[in-house]
DNA sequence: CGTGGTGATTGCCATCATAGGAAGGTCAAG
DNA sequence: CTTGACCTTCCTATGATGGCAATCACCACG
């Protein structure tokens, strides 16, 4: 299999099969004379997995420690869980932020008429202060 | 003030304040003979409107349109209405799509032991294509 | 055997908002 | 005058991806 076809089998881009192998996150693979890069069946499994993951809104990196985990048949369950964990935290926090803009935007935008006038309280809060923002804790699950 | 002023009175660091200006979200400012950046007040309030949009996950796009509503005293209340609820649409949208890899992830991490034992229902799933993955639908919504 | 079309290769640029640093100029206090 | 804090511009990086361009490889058809 070429790359073209190992990204349709695998979803994911041929672009982004290159970038995974520039950034070492799978091996480099077998060319042929001319240089084309061959996926075998178990290579495009694994490109598969990394596409699985990032739905899931994993980072690179964590994605890395779980193909590692993967292809480790000694792997201890509990490094996998602890770093499905750890992903659960930070999409909570990112969840929370998230609900917070939401309701302060929900509330403000409730108090507007949104007609022709002018005078809007959404512009009013943002140039006072509104005190009930919370702050961006910028976080780096971003989807 | 000088722009390092400006920054602590605004809660807008320097870096970004001239980054501001360089996109073109505010306008240049005043120079001193030797090339200083100074601020009047109402500059430093412009800053720390934007500062205020931006923590509640405004994109600059947005938040361009809005100090031009801001400083526009004809301006219609709907508009701005409109540009915060379509906000607080994308903001839903970006919630859901997390609580669903959230969910995903918490449930798949429940059937997991967590022990020294190499078989996980966590990895297995990621191969095998857990159909109920919700697939990332990128939206601009990042914080 | 030539040619056309499709797809591969590499490499560079762009995104979005922000952070960091280098190299050099400016200013106020000691 | 020196020191140190501050300013200036420019360059680089982030993370994951898209896009473009030049060049090359391959297959099929005439």
């Amino acid at each position: 299999m070429i790359i073209g076809e190992a990204a349709r089998a695998s979803g994911v881009s041929a672009k982004m099969v290159r970038y995974y192998e520039s950034i070492g996150l799978v091996p480099a693979v077998i060319r042929t004379g001319s240089g084309y890069r061959t996926y075998q069946p178990a290579e495009v499994e694994t490109l598969r997995f990394i596409r699985r993951a990032r739905d899931l809104g994993l980072s690179m990196e964590r994605i890395k420690l779980l193909v590692g985990l993967w292809q480790n048949r000694e792997r201890p369950s509990r490094e996998v869980k602890r770093i499905a964990l750890e992903h659960v935290d930070e999409l909570r926090a990112k969840i929370g932020e998230l609900t917070a803009m939401c309701t302060t935007l929900e509330q403000l935008a409730a108090t507007c008429h949104g007609d022709g006038r002018p005078d809007c309280p959404i512009l009013t809060d943002l140039a006072a202060g509104g005190g009930r923002t919370v702050p961006a804790v910028t976080t780096k699950v971003a989807v």
